[in-house]
RNA sequence: GCUCCCUUCGUCUAGUGGUUAGGACGCUGGCCUCUCACGCCGGUAACAGGGGUUCGAAUCCCCUAGGGAGCGCCA
């Protein structure tokens, strides 16, 4: 029987870290085997579901990479068919019509609570006659009183929940939309689902579905839960640990594949490996290898993990990645005919492309100004002289390339009796703005002599206007 | 409170009865050096605790503690 996965985002917000990475291991577990994957919207919650989170999960997902192979498909769209299972277990006795009152369930809790109790509905409802009149009922499945449910989890392995702790779950709220363990369960049958792949806070509903399941008398799917992702302090990723929407990582610069590669790391491992390509995710993994603890999320990890992927990027890649960065800093990137020569100067110096970017930017735009700090620690006492001297040499310098430009920044510290910082420092303050650039020469030589010189006369001046 | 899940350096992890408990990130000392960064060499730091089993436990069993999740007409 081939394999069926699934990833079920319900669409409350944007898609995040925790549901990026249930999402990568159902595909790589999906493309290992030669499974299907199903894409299903749950969205049974009218209240919070959006169109626009429904856009955004669709983004995330594109963005990584991670494609499926069936739907998406919407729960609000199947709510006939919900219908029908939920008559059908009402039919067959395994549900009944629940009128209690939300008040009165409340005070049922308290009181459980009160008393060291599980807080569960007690089945008052269970064996009552049908009440005709009666006004909008819930429908409650009716659960198994002994016995017990055995999960054998694919990550946390065995599990057995005894049904004296399950009670009986609302499937059909009073307005008739069904809930999401009924759903669930229905979909998952429908769609032929072997491998429920999700969240570990998932496990305690996991017996009530499969006591649904059973009712019906569909198949059972393989389950693994795999574990949660926390945040620094140890707590449930959310929004106070920082960035937890993929897109926000997409809009800080970092790529795809290193996010992918940082999460598969997060909770699965091939023994002390740190770097993986799709491919090899695909081949290495396997969803029993997944651990069964939950991981702390460590950006800066995460941002070592981009790095990587920066220096081994190839050129064309960065600058389709970092061109909206570019168009936001006003530069046209892929018109500049030097832009190899800028992207590799930056590449192994940029953690993320929002750095690659800021590093690239004062080779196509002018510092409007000079970095205080820099100012007064480079553009003190010799550097008009040495930007002088050196104006007037590149000025008469044959042919500029680096190699050329390197001697003559040579020279000029060698006949002035300073040392090369000396002379570096302040051409390269007058360039950029700041003390931060690529190797001199280089820079130079990308940057051109006619920018240069101007750059220099205006240092210059302003070094002028100090004194 | 009850049920379920989890527990190796700060973090991600290797490890499946015998290892000086390894790697990576971070932090850090040094080297390199025209800045930044890279690179190289070195350092820091862990088996939650207690009982067993065993000649021998990070590895197997039990208990305790700690952490997490769930206990809805949310998903």
């Amino acid at each position: 029987m081939s394999v069926v996965t699934r990833f079920p985002p319900s669409p409350t917000g944007y898609l995040h870290i925790g549901g990026a990475r249930t999402a990568l291991f159902n595909w790589l577990y999906t493309r290992k085997v030669g499974g299907r994957m199903v894409l299903r919207i749950e969205d049974t919650d009218l209240e919070r579901s959006t169109e626009e989170s429904v856009r955004a999960i669709f983004d995330g997902l594109e963005w990584l990479g991670l494609d499926y192979d069936d739907g998406p498909y919407f729960q609000t769209r199947r709510m006939e068919r919900y219908g029908e299972v939920v008559s059908r277990l009402l039919n067959s006795g395994h549900a009944y019509h629940c009128y209690c009152s939300k008040e009165a369930l409340d005070s049922m809790r308290a009181e459980q609570r009160e008393k060291g109790l599980k807080p569960r509905y007690d089945g008052r409802c269970r064996d009552r006659e049908p009440v005709p009149g009666a006004s909008s009922p819930v429908v409650r499945f009716r659960n198994p009183l002994s016995g017990a449910v055995v999960i054998d989890d694919q990550i946390k392995g065995r599990i057995e929940i005894r049904n004296e702790e399950l009670d009986d779950l609302v499937i059909a709220r009073s307005d008739g939309v069904p809930t999401y363990n009924l759903t669930v369960v229905v979909d998952d049958m429908d769609m032929g689902i072997t491998h429920v792949i999700r969240g570990d806070d998932h496990i305690n509903n996991t017996p009530r579905q499969i006591n649904i399941l059973k009712a019906l008398g569909a198949h059972l799917p393989v389950y693994a839960h795999v574990p949660m992702i926390l945040g620094q302090d140890g707590k449930r990723m959310s929004k106070r640990h920082g960035a937890v929407a993929v897109t926000e990582y997409r809009n800080q610069g970092y790529l795809p594949r290193a996010l992918l590669n940082y999460l598969v790391r997060l909770g699965w491992s091939h023994g002390d490996r740190e770097m993986f390509s799709i491919e090899e995710m695909i081949d290495l993994f396997d969803i029993k290898d997944v651990h069964r603890s939950a991981a702390v999320f460590d950006p800066d990890k995460l941002l070592w993990v981009n790095y990587e992927y920066m220096k081994s990027a190839s050129l064309d890649e960065l600058r389709r990645f970092s061109e909206p960065f570019f168009s936001e800093a006003g530069i046209a990137i892929d018109q500049m005919d030097n832009w190899r020569d800028v992207l590799r100067a930056n590449q192994e110096r940029s953690k993320t492309l929002v750095e690659l970017v800021q590093r690239s930017r004062f080779f196509y735009v002018p510092p409007d100004e000079f970095d205080e700090k820099a100012v007064r620690k480079h553009f003190k006492d010799p550097a008009r002289e040495v930007l002088e001297a050196a104006t007037g040499r590149f000025r008469a310098l044959e042919d500029w390339h680096a190699a050329s430009i390197h001697s003559v920044i040579h020279d000029i510290a060698e006949k002035m009796g300073m040392g090369l910082g000396k002379v570096a420092q302040p051409i390269r303050v007058a360039l950029a703005g700041e003390p931060v650039s690529p190797p001199i020469d280089q820079t130079l030589s990308i940057l051109g002599r006619q920018e240069t010189l101007e750059r220099l006369s205006g240092a210059i001046k302003f070094i002028e206007q100090q004194m």
